[in-house]
DNA sequence: GTAGAGTACGACCGATCGTGCTATCTTGTC
DNA sequence: GACAAGATAGCACGATCGGTCGTACTCTAC
């Protein structure tokens, strides 16, 4: 607030920005596994090698670094999972979205598996700002399958009888349940399981 | 180990046990909303109006505080959970177990919705023996449910050549799925799409 | 050149963390 | 009724928590 009304200029200096990039990374792969209020300022610091003031003068409060998480979390989910799928169109974007998310997965691109995954889980029964982002995200997500969904229908390559939203319900909880499944029992095996069941599913819908 | 041969009585009076109980099944309460680690001693005792070293005293350690914690949860899950789909059979019991875990999640039996959910979530990553008893725990109601398939597929009240591994894989994912958008939306409405996912997978595997 | 914004540091605050030690009740046994 | 043991409270510890403050160095704009 009060910002000079001329120079109005972005203001930012490379090094602040990447440092910033530097501690909102390692607070998604560290969210992973400590949970986002797990993770502690200090434990932040230490991980960056910066001082705990050092990483505290990038955000005004830990809510705010939480946010900034979030929001950094779902860049990533976007590039690795959402991105390589928009390049197919229907039911074949549909099988590209679950089937990224399980290599996202597999590759263990984040060490505690989906970060969205863990932050719902966390934060789902906790009112609050960050329990809204998660579940913005979350529906957005949905909206994306359910998206791909819809058109597969348009375009016959699913039964037009198709209830698209069980559907979908189905899909995501396959790979929910593959993510956390693999990560709790460090099984690849449940992979493969994931996804005969999503091939499953999704053959039950298309037209004879 | 090393116990008075003699003297081997139970040697617990009946208050400090109904206070342990009273801990543990707070502490199964909060665990569903601040997660087990994010549980304080303090805070517990705050809730259960003991002092901080009244709760303590019942244990040697937060670490042993929690697996009691979990061991309390299982009881829960079996009376509520296990045990009304035990009269049932075969295909009942299944459809039973789904039921009541959906069921157990609506009623609000725990805030936070399954305690086992959170916990694998939380501890999913972390090494160590919580993780050890969440993901045994787990395997139990994945055998659980194994079991009750399989005995439907011997009484050919599923097809003779059903996938059981999958199908147990698709419905533990479905209400697993339900639990969580339940308590991240607080929307009653996926609670129905789950229980419409779960009659369709079953019957799809059902003998024409 | 100099002013001001960006960047990071070390020291410190009060609160709370898990965890001991001790004292004080209460209860059951002889 | 004495006495041992169980149950709970009180208090204090070192560590760590989120957060603030003052400082110093480095850019950039004028």
């Amino acid at each position: 607030m009060t910002e000079t009304p001329d120079t109005a200029k972005r203001r930012t200096r490379a090094d602040g920005e990447r440092t910033r990039r530097l501690i909102l990374d390692t607070a998604v792969r560290l969210a992973t596994l400590e949970g986002l209020d797990g993770l502690s300022i200090g434990t932040l610091a230490n991980a960056t090698e910066l001082s705990k003031s050092g990483v505290y003068a990038h955000f005004d409060s830990k809510e705010a670094l939480q946010l900034a998480t979030v929001d950094n979390a779902r860049s990533l989910f976007i590039d690795v999972v959402v991105a390589p799928a928009l390049k197919h169109r229907g039911l074949e974007r549909l099988r590209a979205l679950c089937e990224s998310f399980i290599t996202y997965v597999e590759n263990r691109t984040l060490p505690g598996g989906c970060f969205f995954a863990a932050a719902a889980a966390e934060f789902g029964g906790r009112p609050g700002p960050l329990r809204e982002r998660v579940a913005a995200n979350q529906k957005d997500w949905i909206s994306m399958l359910t998206e791909a969904a819809n058109e597969a229908v348009g375009r016959s390559e699913l039964r037009g009888d198709t209830d698209v939203a069980t559907l979908v319900f189905e899909l995501n909880a396959l790979v929910i349940a593959a993510n956390t499944a693999f990560i709790l029992h460090d099984d690849p095996a449940v992979l493969t399981q994931a996804r005969t069941a999503i091939e499953r599913v999704i053959l039950a819908a298309i037209p004879a």
